[in-house]
DNA sequence: AATAGTCGCAACCGCCAGGGG
DNA sequence: CCCCCTGGCGGTTGCGACTAT
């Protein structure tokens, strides 16, 4: 049943870091034969290598016209935006940066912008303020001691809850084990289950939380981490309500951390708008505006629902 | 100067969808 | 219509570089 490897493993195909002499030989081969086809590249260019691997290569770092520069403010900017509207798909986020690869785009979120956001008070999850996250839990606590009577029939349920609004209150992985062991892979597995599972009752009251394993539990722990720079946060004078925040990182478009589908039309519309913008404020204005026509218009729908 | 810890990037892995035979 | 191959995608890992102690 298991799919054959896509590289005949009694070949000895080499791993690992590229070498200059690869390099050359798949760009040599490249350059005369052109893309496609790349299970056969390796055995004409004669590299000893996974065709898999050559295309990877090629496209993450061979192909000309990519950028090797870090990332300026406007892609960073642009990077977050399209993050809060359509999630983690890379490659359409990718595309509207010219000269950056999806993996560009998923190493420095992952090692960056995410990490950014979270010092600044955002859930990178969801784009939404820590403290909303934060009353987010607490409403659920209190919900959830009121409804414990309806928690037999939510335990025959396992996918992940998101409220019509796209609020994800009450994920809870009734089978999983799930055991955070550091901020950032925790932030992953939420995101998983928050892209992949976007709004999947939508138009059904979400159910209680479950007593043995709830994701707010581990979310309370995980956002734990940045609690308290949020608080001291808040708690400067100088500091400006999270939502409007002069920085990049501080920006949350409310109601909208589910990752839903946008279509290339809506992707091209951020774009614009952040290539049109003449300052972040009315960037996040245009954004959060685009956000709650959206949201009126197709409360607790996204196109990836309908496809179900 | 040596070592441990952290960060960032490149590459791999597994899954999935589309197309062709 | 079905099966298989191929390419694409997102998540994860490995490792070298850098920094702190």
């Amino acid at each position: 049943m298991t799919r054959p490897p896509c590289c005949d493993e009694l070949m000895s195909v080499k791993k690992g870091l590229w070498t200059p002499e690869e390099d050359a030989k798949l760009l040599a081969y490249v350059s005369n034969h052109g893309t496609g086809n790349w299970t056969n590249v390796p055995k004409r260019a004669g590299l000893k290598r996974c065709g898999k691997s050559c295309r990877l290569r090629w496209t993450n770092y061979l192909r000309p016209n990519l950028k090797h520069e870090g990332f300026t403010p406007h892609e960073e900017e642009l990077i977050v935006t399209l993050h809060a509207n359509i999630g983690s798909r890379w490659s359409v986020i990718a595309s509207q940066l010219p000269g950056r690869t999806d993996n560009d785009v998923k190493n420095y979120w992952n090692t960056k912008l995410s990490k950014r956001l979270a010092l600044n008070g955002i859930d990178p999850v969801t784009h939404r303020p820590i403290a909303d996250v934060k009353e987010s839990i607490t409403s659920l606590q209190i919900s959830a001691a009121a409804t414990t009577a309806a928690s037999a029939a939510a335990r025959r349920c396992r996918s992940p809850h998101v409220f019509a609004n796209g609020d994800l209150r009450n994920t809870h992985f009734a089978n999983d084990v799930i055991s955070p062991t550091s901020s950032s892979s925790s932030s992953s597995t939420a995101s998983t289950a928050a892209n992949q599972n976007p709004i999947s009752n939508a138009g059904t009251p979400p159910p209680p939380p479950l007593p043995d394993v709830d994701w707010v539990d581990f979310l309370a722990e995980d956002a734990s981490l940045y609690l308290e720079e949020l608080d001291a946060h808040l708690a400067s004078p100088a500091a400006a309500p999270a939502s409007t925040s002069s920085t990049i990182l501080s920006k949350a478009p409310p109601g909208d951390g589910d990752g839903g589908f946008r279509s290339t039309e809506e992707v091209s519309d951020i774009v614009q708008g952040v290539t049109a913008s003449d300052g972040w404020s009315s960037f996040v204005d245009g954004i959060l505006n685009r956000d709650r026509q959206l949201m009126s218009e197709f409360a607790g729908l996204t196109p990836d629902l309908d496809l179900l």
